[in-house]
DNA sequence: GTTGACTCTGACATCAGCGGCAGGGTTTAT
DNA sequence: ATAAACCCTGCCGCTGATGTCAGAGTCAAC
């Protein structure tokens, strides 16, 4: 099948399918014209790329072991772990940071409320002593 | 104080104070020389910027309510509320966003380390076996 | 044989704060 | 007065997956 094709069956837009080759992630053989020619097989290690993407490893990290994985089990990719490691530890190292601002923004949108609640009581007593 | 001192005093590079002026974000007057000129003020200025840039703030956003805040109490300044909340927004879905991928991610991690388990289980067992 | 849909490569844009360089002027200390 | 240290503007780079456009070739249907 060609590109298009692909694209439509994976959801994946045509860009993005050559930026994955591009990469070295997906191959594709060529008819004369020089249109990029894939097989069915295509399809699903296309989606294999995507799971690995939606788990927010880079294109490089997936070059390193979809070659092994298209053929083998995770378990028998020894790059496998070390990278889900790795992207685990920054994961929550980025959940920490998030986490601290989170505490920092409720704090200051709390004492915002607080202060704007002083204002209208002191509104209040104004008007009531008016 | 010209530049480099204001980047001492703040520890805040010089390329960054020039960029915090060219997001609207600081100014200084001009000695005849053309170098800027900032006075004891923008220690404090700075200072402010860098406290909401670390809360995940755009220089677009705290343009929006710098000035007003440079003056009065948060609380009377009716743009930070607004952003503070749209900002606990985005946090609130990468945190959503990053728990999921971390869940996903320690089960593959979990299934990996299971299957490594069994294969050394069978390895031991031809061991025994042999 | 022509039109329209598809494909190709190459390259720039994005988001954002900042690093760093080039080529030039200014200030300051010796 | 000269060197060192400072400052100026302007511009490219970076991170990374993808959108998008241009200019050109290919293929299918009518």
């Amino acid at each position: 099948m060609r590109i298009g094709e692909l694209a439509k069956k994976t959801g994946v837009s045509v860009r993005s399918l050559r930026y994955y080759e591009e990469k070295g992630l997906l191959t594709a053989s060529r008819q004369k014209s020089g249109y990029r020619e894939y097989n069915a097989l295509a399809v699903e290690q296309v989606d294999t790329i995507r799971l690995y993407l939606s788990l927010g490893l880079t294109t490089e990290q997936i070059a390193g072991f979809l070659h092994c994985v298209l053929k083998s089990r995770e378990a028998f990719c020894a790059e496998v772990l070390p990278v889900y490691e790795s992207k685990l530890a920054e994961i929550d190292e980025q959940l920490r940071l998030l986490t601290s601002i989170r505490s920092n923004l409720t704090e200051r949108i709390a004492a915002i409320k607080e202060d704007q609640v002083g204002v209208e009581r002191v509104s209040q007593e104004r008007v009531k002593e008016g």
